[in-house]
DNA sequence: TGTACATCAGTGAACGCGCGTTCACTGATGTAC
DNA sequence: TGTACATCAGTGAACGCGCGTTCACTGATGTAC
């Protein structure tokens, strides 16, 4: 075997059962069985279980913000010297949704659900992982939205990037259970892309809502 | 002491340590040893860990949903004959979160975090549980918001439907920790209110954004 | 080319630990006669 | 009023189990001389 099949084993499994049960809930044991490979490989590769969850949002959060840093240069490329509107960057970010997973082959759901569980499940650990790699992309993408809505407040803008953020999270991480309800309920196939078709200007409308009046208002800019 | 003081003590630890740290993150040993009562009294009263779960929700969902049914009779009787605009469906929901807990002197927040869980680490005996008790509340919420948005075809409005559930679960069910980074960033302290006020004008503008085109067009007005 | 040693992926069995649950028991209060 | 019994909230200690982790070990491959 080239370099190590069982590393990927393990992490396909990891990721799939983590995205499935959550991390406390699924252990060792279900992933070793599910990879077909010893239980003390998990440790022999990875030292730990926490090392283990690391290492799953690694191995699809590495190639995601390389990817939607593409994105990004591509998009303010071409809106110079104008920074890009909200629209551009809430496509440039779907468009990664969308293409990073099939270009790795892998269940988009996955993705996403993991992605979800980064925000409700966190133990710490894997918080203070995500903030060290990761931060540079995510404060990328947070200061293109500060330049693409001005007319906000800081504070506004900070809950409604939550708003959109959650409701992408929690909407592409149940895509499987809401596309077959959507069936039964009303006879409609779908898929992601229409999810996302939906979802855009759901989140562009909420963005572009008055700002609200009376609340703490500090209208400071600052990051 | 009167009925069982115990019963309360453990369903205050239970709800608060839950609320902080999800369900098989906490042990009965932690809530017992925080009720300061002994760890054979949980399944004396509640048979098992499951049961104290469903219990906990229980005691914070029923009057939760008495104090929503109460709202929505209000709204349809002031409205009439029309049917209640979709700001007043919103707020009257808005409003029960904000007041149920200040009637029985609990923290928002740990009300906040529960509904959020409910959505995001539900194991199965819970869903089945909340379903078979609260699917009367739920299915009148999505009635009257059917009704409030006829110009939306079945498909958007169930869409849009889910983006507003998944909002506001992520966000409600993180509030303390983006209320933490909100102050460290911005210096700005916030509450469960403001957080409430910002979410209601974005999930409303986001209902009201103008319809998908294009997409697969069913207008038909099934349930 | 042959031998000795080093490295490395992977293994099987066991470790100690914390978990939810159970069980025999206590002591206080209520009830029947 | 006194005695016997029943009910009930609560207790202390133990149970078996599954968990993450450890450790001594194997067998294949690479490397030095």
């Amino acid at each position: 075997m080239a370099q190590s099949e069982t590393v990927d084993r393990i992490l396909d499994a990891a990721e799939e059962l983590f995205s499935e049960r959550g991390f406390s809930e699924t252990s060792l044991r279900m992933i070793t069985g599910e990879a077909g490979v010893n239980l003390a490989a998990v440790n022999y590769h990875f030292g730990s279980k926490k090392s283990l969850i690391q290492a799953v949002f690694a191995r699809f959060l590495t190639p995601f913000c390389q990817h939607l840093e593409a994105g990004f240069d591509r998009l303010e490329r071409e809106a110079a010297p104008e920074p890009p509107s909200l629209d551009g960057v809430l496509q440039a970010l779907t468009e990664t949704v969308v293409e990073m997973p099939r270009q790795h082959d892998r269940s988009i759901a996955i993705y996403m659900r993991l992605q979800g569980l980064a925000y409700t499940q966190s133990q710490g650990h894997l918080r203070r992982f995500l903030e060290q790699e990761y931060s540079h992309t995510f404060g990328r993408f947070m200061r293109l939205l500060k330049d693409a809505t001005p007319e906000l407040s800081a504070v506004d803008r900070y809950w409604r990037i939550q708003f959109m953020l959650g409701s992408t999270a929690f909407t592409l991480s149940s895509s499987d259970a809401l596309t077959e309800i959507l069936w039964n309920k009303l006879g409609v196939e779908t898929n992601v892309e229409e999810i996302v078709d939906q979802l855009v200007p759901f989140l562009a409308a909420g963005m572009r809502a008055p700002p609200v009046v009376g609340g703490s208002d500090t209208r400071n800019e600052s990051a």
